[in-house]
DNA sequence: CTCCGTTGTTGCACATGTTGCAACCGCCAG
DNA sequence: CTGGCGGTTGCAACATGTGCAACAACGGAG
């Protein structure tokens, strides 16, 4: 493990938060100012920061590999027209989120039309126990991937309605699987509901999940339901892009 | 300068072109096996590489990374809902480009609802010359910084329309500031056309603008003019966002 | 205006972290 | 079964990264 790179990358993490002064980098990794200085000239050669008034923050070289690193998932371009035509269709934010690894993490958000902005971010994992899209992914993983997920969940309970223990959440994903889609009432944030349907790859395999997602006080679940149809259909589609041609619903 | 870093760095860029065998990693450095292995486990360990198959591929905590430095742009988290309506009301790829330092770059695209997809790419940088998003921009800078982005230009004829000198760029820069808007009359590439407008901050002075693009086989230049009263609303939209009180166009 | 503290920067000696090597393991094709 | 290839690891050598001391610039207080 190369101590001089992990130093590098947690610089680019800690001025991704806010623009830093080089004392401010020097003391969050613990070195001599001149040793930060060298590691932020040579982030900034290379893209990965810039200074702006003094400070370092993130460059934008780094955005660009990003929105390469997307493009190569073979999901997000495909998927994203979809998701932006029922997104104006609903006028709801709607997710795409994808298995990825051993993890499942948000690579596409479409903002609704309301002012409200939800907290997800693409680029980060998804609460597999709390989250629409987690829990519509999980439902039709083979079982020993499944309890393997299972098995990391910490169980917190976010809010009156998460789930907390093992046995809840193999009940809630036999529901899940039962019905063809998923829901998040609160669970991880008590504003926000969602309802959430699986997308499957050529192979007829569950690999991402797309959600409608909304503040309850602008969406409740019952109205969010409405949109299962839309949603489901969407994910047919998607599915279809992606050589899936099963006949009946994902 | 750390060639520990750099080495890393190098090695984000070349697995973002397209997933990566660890030799052939090894070979595009020139360093030991050994060494490469060292290096990617890091960037594993960091987030910003995993392995696909036997391969290396960016990690997802880049895609994060980049996203939370798009939405510290201030800018970028402002114009995107006011970009997907101007999207959705012409059908047309909008772009929304910044002043990022000395450099200008697309921060921003929302694609259009045909089939064809344009290359450009969010986090890198425009064209000055040649793109309407660069044009908007250089024409309102102060003249030290404009004659600082003139000098760096090359001046390359990539197609027949291209601006080849200093002089021809200045005439279409004093274009530009007299009606208020730009054009790329397929001066990158033949096939794709666009007009530009400019976006202010607070203080007035233009800081990004917006385009609005397409292919000329779907939408030549005249046709993209007649989106210019809503795109230059849009970019006045923007500015007021920003706390620009002017009265007229930015 | 002057002085002091803070921040950013640089040259250099040296400590240490990185490196390549050799060997190993697993896999696959012949 | 054998050989080649790719991925991996322990270790000694050495090349690089590091902290230190000093310097310059800047801003604020007196």
């Amino acid at each position: 493990m190369s101590q001089t790179v992990q130093r590098a990358l947690s610089i680019v993490e800690f001025i991704a938060e806010r623009p830093r002064s080089l004392g401010e980098v020097a003391g969050h990794l613990g070195v001599h100012r001149s040793t930060a200085l060298r590691l932020l000239h040579t982030l900034r050669e290379g893209g990965f920061a810039r200074i702006v008034g003094g400070r370092y923050t993130v460059g934008l070289r780094l955005v660009a590999l990003a929105h390469q690193a997307l493009d190569q998932l073979d999901l997000h371009p495909v998927a994203h027209p979809h998701l932006v035509r029922l997104a104006d269709r609903h006028g709801h934010t709607v997710h795409l989120a994808q298995l990825v690894g051993d993890e499942i993490v948000y690579v596409d958000k479409v903002d609704g039309r309301g002012a409200l902005r939800l907290s997800s971010r693409v680029g980060r994992p998804v609460n597999p126990q709390t989250s629409g899209v987690g829990k519509a992914i999980l439902a039709y993983l083979d079982e020993a991937s499944r309890e393997r997920f299972l098995a990391r969940i910490s169980y917190q309970a976010y809010t009156a309605t998460s789930i907390t223990s093992p046995e809840a959440l193999r009940a809630e994903l036999a529901r899940t699987a039962a019905r063809g889609w998923a829901e998040d009432d609160g669970e991880y944030e008590e504003v926000v509901a969602c309802v959430a349907a699986p997308v499957r790859d050529a192979r007829g395999r569950v690999v991402a999940a797309v959600s409608v997602t909304a503040p309850r006080v602008l969406a409740p679940l019952e109205r969010l339901r409405g949109c299962l149809p839309d949603l489901t259909d969407t994910c047919a589609a998607i599915s279809r892009d992606l050589g899936w041609t099963g006949g009946d619903q994902p």
